[in-house]
RNA sequence: GCGAAAGUGGCGGAAUUGGCAGACGCACCAGACUUAGGAUCUGGCGGGUAAAACCGUGGGGGUUCGAGUCCCCCCUUUCGCACCA
């Protein structure tokens, strides 16, 4: 049947993806090393990181083209003749296996490695080359054993401390979360739930003690994304000032008798007409105690800062507060300024109290408005001329380029000689000094969840807190728990693992019953992919010298601060340890887009969740990763479209079919040598604008659309009768060999296939990246245009080698021109390739 | 409100240093091959015109022989921060 015949024929050339990719699927099932390049640490290395994932259950396409990404770097260098480290691990511990086990009456260890076995086959099914023989799963003993160990030495060193403080709780995760976790007063996880305020005892890390270097190294992070560097000092939030203590008028019993407030702006302290505190401070609990009446006005306060938490975007709530009734005295000039309790002060900023300048603060100026509160200006702006010294300034005058008036000895001076001269003052006197604060705050690390790390520490009777001995590790999480929501830690259910000796005094002794964050985790888990067997420590130093520090870290922007600030300080604090070397783990980073789909992310309750699952069956797996490259550039915002896919799997099969029908029939009929020139000064160029990507602006859509119009040109040499190349045999050859090496990055399945289909024996992994030759990539000729007065008037064609020539060019002849270059009236033009030539009537 | 990034055809997006705006792809149109085409190949495709001219990179100014690109003002969108004293 003459059907048949079609189909034999269009069986080779027809780019059949299911085919090629679950042919070499097996291949590199059976053959593991395949999978991972030789590893020679002769070599340079390269350490090429990306987020490892949480196992949900199923890959989605944000995973893919973060992995996508990774994957076209790792198998570039290797191709460069690089040593890649290309690992891959599970976050897997975390509340949704909780949420999961008590939906499912599963195990949480069940669910998450159900999870990640499946999440494992569609990364291999996506051919992403890893290197599994690391593989790191947090959520096994043989890796949190660690954690507990760097807790213990944490603990030793004073870094990690247990203390009872107001802590962020999700009512709806029943756990506390840390101050990064709290996004707009709403929970990370759940953006419908307000964070609610708890008194609980907690523990923290210490990360406050690195404060200053977290700051001062992100000058050091000149490849991480500014943006990302700009949050984090945001979140750091340091800000120079000076603690003053004010004297109150009567010591308040519990408290004492003085109230220290925390200012940038000491140098307009004579300006201060109030004190004001937050509905929380000790103070007003204290004034509150006996006076029912402020009680319930602070508490309406406190309501108040609840709902603009609440509130989240919509700004800042109007500004309220209640006069207590009780004085403090300014200790510069002993005057007596009212004590008020403000909604606009927070607790956990500074002290949780102010001095009030109304003169030269916005929040203040509003405030004393309000409540007809005292304004006096102590800043004038500061002209340089006394004659023109204005005396009513535009208030609030918030300036710090002005001059102190109205100040006793301080007047006169300038607003940074004053902040100067008066935090000596303060401090030679005793009642204040020059101090730094901090936005940020400890760590809180314990979560009341089942499905974390221990926290390996123990409560005697007798001896107290109690560590538990390093060569107890790990403390295991017990199976076979039942799991609520609510009613604190799982595990204080466990009688069996609450119940110990102590190891001081062989007494009783009880676990600790919260387990650690997530987040802890995470924080230093690319270390141990370099000797993830490691059975004695979390890994070797001296391995760790030559990957680290990581070359390249991918990942989603919205781990800009949690994630990637909590890995900056525990190198830092395993760097202190002598654990490693290096200062940073991270030399760059790279924050690709989010997909979304319509206009909106990818949900499920909209119905435009796109599933890799899907799009490889219907697509394939190279079709689906080359796609999120090419549909626009890394970091920009994806909206998917299946007609795009569709088009990259147009693409791919143009190329199959290339390389199909061209790769047998060597010889050609007609061998044409110009468009052999062409094609090859195609070629390398293609290989220069595909290696300036990797090497530079990582916009592999560009790179993607230089290799398709390398193919485009390779489809015009075609033969209109025979469908077969017209390029000679070798230039035919060597072109298809290049496009393939090309491709390998990007589709590596179908790389793989042609590849062998042109009869090529070495391994595709360890083939070498085509070589750029300028030479051949040089054009013969240059066209180079000339514009009279601006518009365009013609343009010379040259030899590209050209330095010189005449004005001919037929445009012109009817101008009446002088020849300009520059601005200079020159005879003789001299061409600069590239360069547009400017002949200007005058 | 503060800070950052961005704004280019019907759509996603190119234009790395100021030099032929719209590469590449999608969608669409036409042709070829076909019993057929939701396959493939070839061509077209910013507006405008018979063809030119001309007009076009959010708006308005400016610098320059020349501006999507640089400078100033404004508008819009997105993201981050948001009473941090």
């Amino acid at each position: 049947m003459p059907q048949e015949d079609i189909t034999t024929v269009a069986h080779d050339e027809r780019y059949d993806a299911q085919r090629i990719e679950s042919k070499w699927f097996e291949r590199w099932q059976q053959d593991p090393e395949l999978y991972a390049a030789e590893r020679d640490s002769t070599k340079q290395k390269y350490y090429v990181l990306e987020m490892l994932p949480y196992p949900s259950g199923a890959l989605h396409m944000g995973h893919v083209r973060n992995y996508s990404i990774g994957d076209a770097l790792a198998r570039y260098m290797w191709m460069n003749g690089y040593n890649v480290l290309h690992p891959m691990g599970w976050d897997s511990f975390g509340l949704p296996a909780e949420n999961a086990a008590i939906a499912n009456n599963t195990p949480p260890k069940d669910w998450t490695l159900r999870n990640i076995a499946n999440m494992k086959a569609q990364m291999k099914r996506l051919g992403f080359a890893y290197d599994w023989s690391r593989e790191v799963t947090t959520c096994l003993p043989d890796y949190y054993r660690w954690n507990q160990w760097f807790f213990l030495k944490l603990y030793e060193k004073g870094l990690a401390y247990r203390k009872k403080s107001r802590v962020n709780w999700c009512p709806k995760c029943a756990t506390v979360l840390a101050n990064e976790q709290v996004v707009g007063g709403h929970c990370w996880r759940h953006e419908d739930t307000v964070v609610e305020q708890r008194e609980l005892e907690q523990w923290f890390l210490r990360i406050t003690q690195y404060a200053d270097e977290l700051l001062r190294d992100l000058e050091k992070l000149k490849e991480w994304p500014e943006k990302v560097r700009t949050m984090q000092r945001n979140w750091i939030g340091r800000s120079e000032g000076a603690l003053v203590d004010f004297k109150l008028d009567s010591p308040s019993g519990s408290f004492g008798d003085k109230i220290q407030v925390f200012t940038t702006r000491i140098d307009t302290i004579y300006g201060a007409t109030s004190l004001q505190l937050a509905p929380q401070h000790p103070l007003v609990v204290d004034f509150a105690a006996g006076n029912p009446d402020l009680r319930a006005k602070v508490d309406q306060l406190i309501s108040e800062q609840g709902k603009a938490r609440e509130v989240g975007d919509i700004g800042e709530i109007e500004k309220h507060g209640v006069n207590t009734g009780r004085y403090a005295l300014n200790p510069f000039n002993n005057s007596k300024v009212p004590i008020w309790v403000a909604n606009y002060i927070l607790m956990d900023y500074g002290t949780g109290a102010i001095m009030s300048v109304p003169a030269h603060d916005e929040r203040d100026f509003d405030f004393a408005k309000k409540y007809k509160i005292d304004i006096r200006i102590v800043i004038l702006p500061n002209s340089g001329d006394p004659e023109e010294t204005v005396t009513e300034p535009p208030l609030p005058f918030t300036t710090m380029d002005g001059m102190v008036v109205n100040s006793g000895p301080f007047s006169g001076l300038s607003c940074e000689e004053a902040v100067k001269k008066m935090s000596e003052y303060a401090e030679s006197h005793g009642f204040g000094k020059a101090t730094v604060t901090f936005r940020l705050k400890d760590w809180g690390i314990s979560r009341q969840r089942y499905w974390g790390t221990p926290i390996p520490m123990l409560y005697c009777e007798n001896d107290g807190i109690v560590p538990v001995p390093e060569s107890e590790l790990p403390v295991v999480l017990p199976e076979n728990v039942d799991i609520t929501l609510s009613g604190g830690s799982p595990l204080g259910r466990v009688s069996s693992f609450v119940n110990t000796m102590c190891p001081k005094c062989g007494g009783p002794a009880r676990r600790e019953t919260d387990t650690m964050d997530t987040f802890v985790d995470s924080s230093w888990y690319f270390y141990r992919y370099t000797d993830s067997q490691n059975n004695t420590a979390p890994f070797d130093s001296g391995t760790i010298d030559y990957w680290f520090p990581i070359d390249q870290y991918i990942g989603g922007v919205e781990h800009a601060i949690l994630h990637l600030i909590y890995s900056r300080f525990w190198t830092k604090f395993m760097r202190d340890m002598g654990l490693v070397k290096n200062d940073e783990p991270v030399e760059r980073l790279f924050t690709q887009g989010m997909i979304i789909k319509n206009g909106a992310k990818m949900s499920k309750s909209l119905g435009n969740v796109v599933s890799p699952d899907d799009m490889v069956e219907r697509y394939g797996a190279d079709s689906a990763r080359m796609y999120t490259l090419f549909a626009t550039s890394p970091e920009s915002e994806l909206d998917w479209q299946d007609a795009g896919i569709e088009g990259v799997q147009r693409f791919l099969s143009r190329v199959h079919r290339f390389v199909a029908r061209n790769a047998q029939n060597a010889s050609s009929e007609r061998p044409d040598g110009g468009t052999a020139r062409q094609i090859q000064r195609k070629l390398h160029q293609t290989i220069k604008r595909v290696s300036d990507d990797f090497q530079g602006r990582w916009h592999f859509n560009t790179s993607v659309a230089a290799i398709m119009e390398l193919v485009n040109a390779l489809y015009a040499t075609e033969d209109k009768e025979t469908s077969g190349s017209r390029l000679p045999a070798d230039v035919l050859r060597d072109v298809q060999r290049n496009l393939v090496l090309l491709l390998a990055p990007f589709a590596p399945y179908l790389a793989h296939e042609l590849w062998e289909m042109l009869g090529e024996k070495q391994s595709l992994l360890r083939a070498a990246w085509p070589k750029y030759d300028p030479a051949l990539a040089k054009e013969d000729e240059i066209e180079i245009p000339v514009q009279v007065n601006g518009k365009l008037r013609g343009r010379f064609v040259v030899p590209a080698d050209a330095e010189e020539s005449t004005v001919k060019a037929n445009a012109l002849a009817d101008e009446n021109v002088k020849v300009y270059i520059a601005g200079k009236q020159v005879v003789k033009i001299v061409l600069v390739p590239g360069k547009l030539i400017n002949i200007v009537v005058r």
